[in-house]
DNA sequence: AATGAATGAGTGTTCATTCAT
DNA sequence: GATGAATGAACACTCATTCAT
């Protein structure tokens, strides 16, 4: 650098560990208090930032909410594969993904709070619904599999697929609302409700 | 002053009528809007009573939640026994009150949405949570009758309950959001996941 | 009364009282500190109301804005002609109206200021502008009678009537900042300025 | 460092493009939004630099719009005297003021409606209104001269002054509102009442 | 008891101003 | 100097609650 060489000017850029906070704060205070007590100011101090700032990130509450209830689901769902291996035998296979959403729902409980609470909230948006329909193909893709291997029941795949996640939810329930640890003869039982209930 | 006259009746605290359209008019607040969304004003309006009415009947808003919240687990609780018979068969009662409970948060899906948002609302008080666990009691007996004739596998009688009520929800779901009938077919193919899951 | 009547419940109505309270606030809170300065706040207390009751009459600061404006035209406009005989020469008639206008602006120089300022901010509504020129109709027949009588120029009424209303506004302007009373003098001047522009 | 380096030069503490930027956005935000609606952050959008920036040049708000008033006044009062000559005869050079003044307010329309608003906001201070009252002197010569000559009215100068300003207003309202053409029918005419209304 | 106008604390949001870059 | 993200006080507006009728 010298005198005929100009800096252009600095500027301070959108810090994504702000959005990271951001992103943190509300289902940790939704989980506690329910969408229905959550005021801006509150995500604000959670996130340790100023009220002004959160519309910075976002227009408005509504859009927040979208944002921070879409990027959850896609980093939940972007695990439920992981470690999964289409060569391994179906039952194992789907035992893993079945375990890997169990787990997932057990470390990101609030999360799993938060998106539940959206469901039935004027906050979420037509649009984020759609977008949430999407994500869910993997997992049909797995059922069908099972079915044309003859070894799950001949049923709708949307039926045998809520009753999947019907079992996935009981068990995460179980195990926050009576804060025991999740063992394997805890995993056993819960699978075998699942399996047994669905296996042709 | 007599016998007809009542003007210092101690009776009538409070008129049944509105008290009724006050238990009806939230659920189905909260079903559309979240619990979020719903205003004492909202309430009245519904309930076709002016605001200050409201606080007649209730000291505030938490109170009116608290006590709409119960009279519905109540009301809902009531209806799982109906038209069960003790003598007959375990499978065949387990189906009956299975059922029951299936067509219960069907027909009043509203109060049924209004329960799950409640949960993890900063409304709903310990005391009233408390008043829940009570409630439960006649289900942990039907499925420890199940348990001692051997029929159901021996689990955690509260992991077999809720894997039961996680199945029913199941079913109600995928009625509500497919918008379909319950036909005889679903009810069987449901059931099937629930029993098969449970049967020792 | 007797048992057999039932008093219908008594409501407070709406209080005429509070309507006139914030018609008088505004236009005296923005002659002080321009339309730019007035929040809702300062017309509450002006008023001596709560921010709340606000919204009970008004739907928001618009419609508040244009109420107000509106109401001051009106209750304006119906003075200019008070006194008023048609049957008189037009010259005094005319200087009639004249000093109408001025004594009214000067008694209400508030509300003058506050319509000057209304003129160009976003509040006023295109419905409120437009119930203005209606407004004006019955100056526009004064001075086609003057027209008429051939005691007035044949220049275009519109631009008649803007200078005569600039004559009355540079008198109550002077008036005001110079602090002085208005005396016959000054009257006579003005209204001199007035006449020999317009007069054939 | 010699004489050529700048490092520490004194010289060039603002730029004087951005300064004219500023200058030029502000009115004419005004006159679209009114003084109310008008934020650092759109008077920067509009100048095209920062908003942080803004205040480089002004400290705050409140100086930046003084500033503004101040610059457009003596921009707008330098315009008036233009081509005029003190030797011609006292009605044509006081034609050629009133024409002046009426064709620069009429180009920076903005510029007045801007003016207009300034003079009831809290933002303009004591001192810039004390700026003003000497700007008018010039103009309180030529109305002087033209009593001297006993041409015009033996009223007081101010009078006098405010009413030509005052006729000065309606055209260009008058031209402004209708969106003609200023014809010499309209100018003639709107002299006419004003050289009408204060020749002796 | 019933009403709904009135209240004012509290909400989502904006915006003048600051500050790290 | 220049930038625009960050700040938090202040705004328009809402809503649980009270109170005069």
């Amino acid at each position: 650098m010298n005198k005929y060489s100009f800096r252009f000017a600095a500027v301070k850029p959108r810090d994504e560990k702000k959005a990271e906070q951001i992103f943190k704060a509300l289902p940790k205070l939704v989980a506690k208090n329910g969408l229905a007590g959550v005021t801006m100011s509150d995500i604000a101090k959670e996130a340790k930032i100023a009220t002004g700032t959160l519309y910075i990130y976002y227009k408005n509450k509504e859009e927040l909410v979208n944002a921070v209830f879409t990027e959850c689901r896609q980093t939940s769902f972007a695990k439920y594969f992981e470690g999964f291996d289409e060569s391994v035998p179906f039952k194992e296979g789907f035992k893993k993904v079945w375990m890997n959403i169990v787990s997932y729902r057990l470390q990101h409980f609030d999360e799993a709070v938060f998106m539940e609470q959206c469901h039935h909230s004027p906050f979420i948006t037509q649009t984020t619904r759609q977008l949430v329909s999407e994500q869910v193909k993997p997992l049909y893709g797995l059922m069908e599999r099972g079915k044309s291997e003859l070894l799950i029941k001949e049923a709708e795949t949307l039926m045998l697929l809520m009753f999947m996640m019907a079992s996935v939810n009981e068990v995460v329930k179980y195990i926050r609302y009576t804060g025991k640890k999740l063992t394997d003869d805890i995993i056993e039982t819960s699978f075998g409700f699942c399996w047994d209930g669905i296996k042709a």
